[in-house]
DNA sequence: GCCTCTTGAATAAGTCGTATGTAATGGGTT
DNA sequence: AACCCATTACATACGACTTATTCAAGAGGC
């Protein structure tokens, strides 16, 4: 119901994804695929298939005769976009942006850091742009814009340094800044400190100083971190 | 074939993604699921329920009329710790241990630094009793009870952290050690000097003193790295 | 009499074959 | 060239059968 459906298995997942991942089955809770078949009318089968899916994931486990067992949160595959994705649109988003920022200020340093030795031609002009589009919109409450730029920002650093394990973090700093910016109200426009950090930041890069660029982008995190103990004490 | 089958859908799934993550598929190539039906000699259905988990792996995307695609590596979901398990079975190990063991020193260091200030006694005691055991076992070839001892220790670093993204990377790390130790053939025993390095980070851990473990855990990764250059140049 | 081991029945997921719906592709027609 | 239709391969669905696990009852030993 209500959902644009885009396939049964989808919104099956997703109603079960965020419910799990909102702490509406506390771990340990059984589910049973005939009940769940029924709640959401749909065939055995569907359900089998998001259980699989879930399971993968190591948010339930599902075991004979006994039923399908939500796992407790330290076992969930907590890196998966999804799994953000679900988790950050339930109670306890605060929690996890934190959890989340804190890694950022860990991995994007040395991302920085690599991609000043490694970025192409091509990686530095994107990243002024970048830079140049988040200075453009950091006034006058431009805030979906100013996020593009920002995402897109972290996203070539990450992309740049060269690493996969790196880049593939692009889609959980994406998630980050846009939950930051959509939930948490923010009604004022993007702290002028961190703009001019972004601009320094990309020229660093572009000059191949490695020690510069994990600096900055340690600062740039460490505001990150300090927003969020305001924001959401 | 021949595996203890523990399920046909864990049989074909594993069998899949290796293949996968090996590279036998290359990004693009399309597969049907009436095939692959065949060809592992099992029903569709528990064909489909794979597909739906490589799916959700963003190994593969499925589309209507077209088959199975393959998806480009860019886009695994390369944290997942199955996915690392299934590429670090594959040809380019090589590679992928030093993207984890780059994480790694990124990681870790922060970990070792905040688990420094949140270690609980029980964490302190954990961890002096794993390093007592690395030294126990650091000498005369006793590499897989020094490897337990290993994993553990670094486990307990990251989950003393107290941030639940850093403790969900305990299971990339035993990975990684584990890839290191069994498939590099390790003639010689651990070089002696990291043995000093955990015994000193699980002091600094217990003084509570910040910079010190996060110093010594560069210190552990930058030698990690530095035998990655040694030994698989 | 109490504890333990075995056995069997009940249960819920696992597996399978098949039928029907649906969307994208490619070729043929106007 | 634009449109339409047939083909194709996945999506969804259903129901029967299989298998593993659990729980409990009963037999046996202490």
């Amino acid at each position: 119901m209500t959902t644009p459906a885009q396939g049964l298995h989808t919104h099956v997942l997703d109603a079960l994804g965020l419910e799990i991942a909102a702490g509406d089955c506390p771990p340990g809770m059984v589910l049973r695929t005939d009940e769940l078949a029924q709640r959401f009318e749909v065939s055995r089968t569907v359900v089998r298939e998001v259980i699989r899916v879930l399971e993968s994931m190591h948010l339930v486990e599902s075991r004979r005769r006994v039923g399908v067992t939500v796992r407790p949160t330290e076992e969930w595959n907590v890196y998966d976009p999804q799994v953000i994705r679900w988790r950050l649109a339930g109670s306890d988003r605060p929690r996890q942006l934190r959890s989340l920022t804190v890694l950022r200020s860990a991995v994007e340093p040395v991302a920085a850091g690599l991609a000043a030795r490694h970025a192409t031609a091509e990686h530095c002009a994107a990243l002024t742009e970048c830079a140049l589009g988040m200075v453009a919109t950091s006034r006058g409450q431009q805030l979906e814009g100013y996020l593009r730029h920002d995402i897109a920002f972290h996203r070539i650093v990450l992309n740049a340094s060269g690493n996969e394990m790196f880049a593939r973090l692009g889609d959980v700093v994406a998630e980050v800044l846009a939950g930051r910016t959509h939930h948490q109200v923010m009604f004022e426009d993007p702290d002028p400190a961190a703009v001019t950090l972004h601009v320094r930041l990309a020229e660093a890069v572009r000059e191949g100083d490695a020690e510069g660029a994990e600096r900055l982008t340690k600062e740039i995190a460490v505001g990150a971190l300090h927003e969020l103990d305001v924001l959401a004490p």
